[in-house]
DNA sequence: CAGTATCCTTCCCGATACTG
DNA sequence: CAGTATCGGGAAGGATACTG
């Protein structure tokens, strides 16, 4: 038995949303494309509501994906830097372009959800 | 309960990645986008391996947030047709934009995340 | 400080069966 | 045809405690 995986290779647009739109990656992309190279503690204090081990886990899947990286500094107390890559700020657009949309539109789906909720 | 409120407020894409990139969404969106008005049997078979009830909780969603319009017609059998709206097609561009940045990019993603696996 | 380790819960999703 | 009902499994995510 094989498992289907035609829906991602019908859409094109599919496997670029497993990499960027996963779980609490569009805050951390958005916070070290915001306020630049942080470290752990300042990105976990950023990102309201993230536990240290999701934190890690998203970090390392952003780092093996190339997005951003990652910086040890062998010091007492150690500390580590994370930083936006260049592949990583090559969304910046992108992400400008969604934000764009966001203002245009995410008033228009408030409103459909509003009719569609009442009953139409 | 509530799920994350301060990270989508410091984001502002996360609001719409939560509503065009949910599980599902966008392969649905891209099959309606490219081949038009369509019965839910077609949808159901253009994207293989979903379940009717998958499919079904996807189109309501999409539907309530105003990006697809659902159209029933009382015949025997019943027709249902499903059609992106206007708002559902405003994101045309934006699909668009995400698609070339996988043309340009999804390689440099595979390149660094064999370099990881490989341990450099 | 920068994470790990462990446990636990929840939610999504797939499979299957059934209805108007 | 176009769904709904029900059940169950498994992975993501949260809470908490601990280490170099």
């Amino acid at each position: 038995m094989q498992k289907s995986v035609d829906p991602e290779l019908a859409c094109p647009v599919a496997p670029v949303v497993d990499i960027v739109f996963s779980r609490w990656t569009t805050p951390i992309l958005w916070a070290l494309h915001e306020f630049g190279r942080q470290r752990f503690v300042e990105l976990e204090r950023r990102l309201a509501g993230i536990t240290p081990k999701v934190l890690t886990q998203r970090l390392r899947q952003l780092e093996r994906d190339g997005l951003v990286s990652r910086t040890y500094h062998a010091e007492v107390p150690p500390r580590v830097e994370y930083e936006i890559t260049d592949l990583g700020a090559s969304l910046g657009p992108l992400f400008a372009h969604l934000s764009n949309w966001a203002d245009a539109h995410l008033g228009e789906v408030e409103q459909a959800r509003h009719s569609y909720d009442v009953g139409r």
